[in-house]
DNA sequence: CGTTTCGATCGAATCGATTCGATGCTAACG
DNA sequence: CGTTAGCATCGAATCGATTCGATCGAAACG
């Protein structure tokens, strides 16, 4: 049979059928038309030959695209563990897999693979080690909640108009003093906390955490054993609200009877039997508008940076300010 | 300035520093040696030409490789919600990464895409379209827990063997009617399952889903509420058992004073305020078996099947048997 | 019947590097 | 001083397709 030497080309595919290469390439890319028997033609030689049809790696050099698309979210446990990531790279990867294109997760090295673009989205890391090189490669470059790089395309949510609605909820059931669970120093953080100094401007900083149960309890149980003076607790993200709702109920107080507890993202947490009143973000919304850009900047058109409307969702995890006895 | 016509090429460095194509392409991969004053002026030429370094696309072509690893997982929202998977994940990406290959997050198509080899990590889906695909091109595949394709190298952990140690501990503690709750059917839903009938052969299958909190306390909500005559549940999961817990205690049963709860997996639950007794499986290690067959196979060896053993932990959620009152 | 048009096919250039074998030069050695 | 290594450099082939412009034939038209 057939010498295992070498795997059949499409030029040997064009010879077995007795056309052209170039007849044989547009007989699989439809790029222009061909007859329907020379087609036929050539797709019989190929399945006789065993070709498994062009090589993607010749196709890449000759079209300079590769059909891949980068996506640095940081070490995965860390980000993937943040259930708001999910649904928005769900919606990035559908989008984008529609168009044909892969996602590859990005280290911070990758420097030496072909992207047609990369997506940023490592909130609270405000420096890149990649960032010269993509740049100098003018590979187009989408971010995620900052932060904004020259040359970039900006996808962001309004945390600041979130979270003073939220604030604002809060003040309305009467809370005055309020203490806030921080995310690391970050553009999004910034935003948050601006966001409820808008209404509380005095409230407390308990720290700050990424969006980890552990390390948020961790902070929390020790913020709560000194017996703080509030009535409520603003966090950035839910899963922080949940580890203040573990930690309060585990020192006895009532949630929301004794301490009210607002979350960030509206990720559903169906481990808790609260319904956390949380500033809902479009994380769907969020992939796709990224995903968009991508494409669109892939195509060569300018994209303006994108911000996105957030919307307020009040559950039982707030309730009116009480005065501790 | 510099026309922005075109962006050079290494041909242009070359000319620019007086040498030749191949002495250029050398002072960049290093595969030669070369003088240090003439990589010092090709360098200093690129610099001048702002030349970013060789073209991936062109160096894959030639090379005959992507630097891309595929890697199958499913929806991502429901592969990476299952915080078994991340750890894993991890540590393929750790291991690629440092030999310079990036991973890539693969949806049904993609057959289009270079990749140099395929992890493919679905359990719970035993054929796949892309399957053919890969097999013709020859792609090296490497397979986590099944299913046991032609061609392929099979990662698994020993299911059975875990399983029947959890069992045989139920058995001591005295228990004698368990119920299990499954995965959907699939090569570890089997062995674990039969690992399980080691020692109960008659353990009733309360329903199959997948690692998902709120699809397990459906599940489990509606079995409980039935008053079953069990003093024990076997999940096939961590985030299975949890669920299992949550809804007992809903229900007012004590765990494990009323009821025994037995997991799958040993993943952290920071949110449960007991301790699983579970089957720990090495994830991260299984992350580099993974990497390790991937490295060995794009190398062209031949890599055997593995099998990692795993470890009973045995936690809080189990306590001797007790008849019902 | 001559001319135009259109679709199918082909030839050749091109994408941008890597790499093999050959060549030239210098230094070491007998 | 003649020869032999050995290192740096070079020229040319190669990876495997896509795509532009040209060509060829047949159908449509006046």
């Amino acid at each position: 049979m057939s010498g295992s030497t070498r795997s059949p080309t499409l030029a040997d595919v064009a010879e077995a059928a007795g056309v052209s290469l170039s007849t044989a390439s547009l007989s699989f890319s439809g790029n222009k038309p061909v007859s329907e028997a020379t087609r036929a033609r050539v797709l019989a030689a190929a399945a006789r030959l065993g070709y498994a049809g062009p090589n993607p790696l010749a196709r890449n050099l000759r079209q300079g695209r590769s059909g891949v698309v980068g996506i640095a979210v940081g070490p995965l446990s860390t980000a993937f563990r943040d259930p708001a990531a999910l649904p928005m790279l769900d919606a990035v990867s559908e989008v984008l897999g529609a168009a044909g294109l892969g996602l590859l997760l990005m280290g911070d090295d990758h420097a030496r693979l072909p992207l047609d673009a990369v997506i940023y989205d490592i909130c609270g890391r405000e420096t890149w080690a990649a960032y010269d090189d993509l740049a100098a490669r003018e590979v187009p470059l989408v971010v995620v909640e900052g932060p904004d790089w020259p040359g970039t395309t900006f996808v962001d949510i309004d945390h600041r108009a979130g979270c003073a609605a939220l604030a604002a909820h809060l003040h309305e059931l009467g809370h005055r003093r309020v203490a806030l669970l921080t995310l690391e120093p970050s553009h999004p953080q910034r935003e948050r906390e601006a966001g409820v100094r808008d209404v509380f401007p005095d409230a407390h900083v308990i720290g700050a955490c990424a969006s980890d149960l552990a390390a948020a309890q961790d902070l929390v149980a020790a913020y709560l054993a000194t017996g703080p003076d509030v009535t409520a607790v603003v966090c950035q993200s839910d899963v922080q609200a949940a580890a203040v709702v573990i930690e309060a109920r585990r020192l006895g107080l009532a949630v929301p009877d004794d301490l009210s507890v607002a979350g960030f993202d509206g990720v559903a947490t169906p481990w808790l039997d609260v319904e956390l009143t949380t500033v809902v973000q479009p994380l769907a919304a969020k992939g796709r508008a990224v995903a968009d850009a991508v494409l669109r900047r892939i195509d060569g058109e300018d994209v303006d940076d994108v911000v996105l409307p957030v919307e307020l969702r009040i559950g039982d995890s707030t309730g009116p300010a009480v005065e501790p006895a």
